[in-house]
DNA sequence: ACGAGCGATGAAAGCGCTTACAAATACCAT
DNA sequence: ATGGTATTTGTAAGCGCTTTCATCGCTCGT
């Protein structure tokens, strides 16, 4: 017998394999153009159908099949199901780059956004995926990577891409609109910044979120404030510090805030908690309020390294209810703004409008998440 | 004075604010295709300019204006500094989708992916962005969030974009291939699957990964395991678990791994911990591995909760060294794959592929990290 | 001085689609 | 039957681009 026993679990292994990534080209690479061409004329087995195609097999001209497609008029029912036969049999999938050329729709949205490995964009893109696969459209995602020159070259060169619409998720542009106006696509933008106020409004609420942390921090009894900004480039912070400051300012209770600043991530958080809780003593403060979780969650290791106990000696709040929040020691209380939620609703908005229809309904408000980094001191 | 202060920080605040989503479409929604027509004609200021425009104001024909955008062809020092300079002047850029029509370029991929907000895809994406920033490509992500069917309709839809190649970033499906070998266009896979052995291959190597995790625990003393699985649907963490049970049972020690099955989240770990860790005494397992990273934090949490002690009473080994891993209490030792450089190796192979180069260079391998979630036992 | 040969350029066709317009068909009242 | 109207369908132009093919200079060797 081995030495060795796996118990639950069927053992089905042949020799030893190793994943792999593979790639093929289908005989040709750069020669593909060339062979299309040609394929187009022998209709050799790597055809791909088209609209002429689909419209000779079920006897009907190519505009009744695009009429057919977009149901753009009424056709009888007789050449309504020749042609979806005949689209059954090919396997044809209309090319909507034509489409869009044409002046119809390549059910394409542009999405302006910063980043992929955030948890905060990516729950907002997963959002936007949804209520783009809802209405059968693709979203194509420009990651600026919080690089303002990269948001402007994106901006510019959007009319490359043959959309129906853009999504500017968050960004640092001041005024995004400029580059839209040209652009004669519906567009919709979602920005932090407290000194835009334009039609047809959807409330994204940083600054209550902000408030929400502060409220519930001084009724549990703190006055004495650190408080971990992110980078002041990003006007959605700095609105959420707006409302911390309000609402710790309008409670009338004699309080004091120490500003720090990170950068968003997790290292900043650390290496800040490190530093400040080298200097014991040097601040009264009962609570740190961060304008990220991912802030808080490296906060809470240097904490947990320099013995420092949360929510035992400080109460700790985070913002974004990021995952990893609800598993971090101790779990994070922190304000859920819903991301995901916002990104498909903002879609959903964008969506109905390139569709000529009404939006109903609101995105989420904000939220506290009571979990477990924050204590009440008498 | 107010009876909040407020230090290192400079305040500039007037009204209340609350940032907004908001929504403008300028004039026209669904009127906006027969404004783009009538703009052709009477070249109103919501005009986009095309190689023509460009072609008349250089004063040479579009099929130079194109020669010179593709580098397709040599043209005089004379004409190409005309053509930079209209182009310049009209703030022109090439219409992509157009462009793949005719039979060029679209310079985009479509990357068929699962998912917008797990950290290992995010970091994937991240890595894929990057490789076609560099070369002025776009990715089109398309998500199929685990759903094996809507993969499949993915892949059929996939020559609806016009793109110039595709990725393949780990799916379900076993024979991808079938639905790009009628494509005609440059693709890649990225398949965990040991039976998958295909030309061009990069090595991925998950199961190498594994023997990673099992040897360094074996060295450190450990013989009697909980192995934790992700579903049994991902090859890839199959592949980990391969990996690990080998390295053991190579190691001519006595040995025994018991098997549990999570589904990825952190949710499962933690869950699957508070059961574990319940009925203690039952199980004389020293180590626990993991298939990611996200199922050994859970697992931490729980543990935290029993009042077990991480690495005293059990030894934890994640695997995909995901962000959070780094900053969890005690920080995670894990196996890294870096799959941001492997998403950015594969997309620069195929990438270079697609322009007929020829890629050079290897993906990492995966390496192990040791951080404090593992004690050796002797 | 002259045609061969070559490199640079333009004219025009066509990629897959939509849609204005015209043609054809259906339906109805007279 | 007949004309008129409403509805369905087809024809063909054109979206912005690439590329073939023909043309237009050139430079050179003789």
């Amino acid at each position: 017998m081995s030495p060795c026993n796996v118990s639950a679990y069927k053992l089905l292994f042949s020799d030893s394999h190793v994943n792999a990534v593979s790639c093929l080209f289908p005989l040709c690479s750069l020669k593909s153009k060339l062979m299309q061409k040609k394929n187009t004329a022998n209709s050799s087995n790597t055809h791909r159908y088209n609209i002429t195609d689909v419209a000779k097999r079920a006897k009907v001209s190519t505009a009744t099949v695009s009429r057919y497609l977009n149901k753009s008029a009424i056709i009888s029912d007789l050449k309504a199901s020749a042609i979806k036969a005949a689209i059954k049999e090919l396997n044809y999938h209309p090319n909507r780059a034509a489409s869009r050329l044409a002046g119809g729709s390549s059910k394409t949205i542009a999405v302006v956004t910063q980043c992929f490995d955030s948890p905060f964009f990516g729950d907002g893109h997963r959002g936007i995926g949804n209520a783009c696969d809802e209405l059968g459209f693709t979203p194509i995602f420009l990651a600026a990577n919080w690089d303002v020159d990269r948001e402007r070259s994106i901006m510019k060169e959007l009319d490359a891409h043959s959309i129906d619409g853009v999504l500017y998720f968050f960004g640092q542009l001041q005024n995004p609109d400029a580059y839209f106006t040209n652009m004669g696509i519906p567009y919709l933008i979602m920005h932090g910044s407290p000194t835009r106020q334009t039609e047809n409004e959807l409330q994204f609420d940083n600054y209550g979120g902000g408030q929400l942390a502060g409220q519930y921090l001084i009724e549990e009894g703190h006055r004495q404030f650190w408080y971990m900004k992110g980078l002041s480039t990003h006007p959605d912070a700095e609105e959420r510090f707006r409302g911390f400051h309000d609402a710790v300012y309008n409670s009338k209770h004699a309080c004091h805030i120490d500003v720090l600043e990170g950068d968003f991530t997790e290292k900043s958080g650390y290496e800040l908690g490190l530093n400040l809780l080298t200097r014991s003593g040097t601040n009264s403060a009962t609570a740190v309020a961060f304008a990220n979780d991912q802030m808080a969650i490296g906060f809470l290791l240097a904490a947990h390294e320099r013995g420092v106990s949360i929510p035992g000696d400080l109460s700790i709040i985070g913002f974004d209810n990021v995952i990893a929040s609800e598993f971090c020691i101790p779990p994070l209380t922190t304000i859920d703004h819903d991301i995901e939620t916002v990104g498909y609703h903002a879609t959903k908005t964008l969506l109905t409008n390139i569709l000529g229809e009404k939006q109903t309904g609101q995105p989420p408000r904000p939220k506290l998440i009571k979990r477990k980094s924050v204590t009440s001191i008498s």
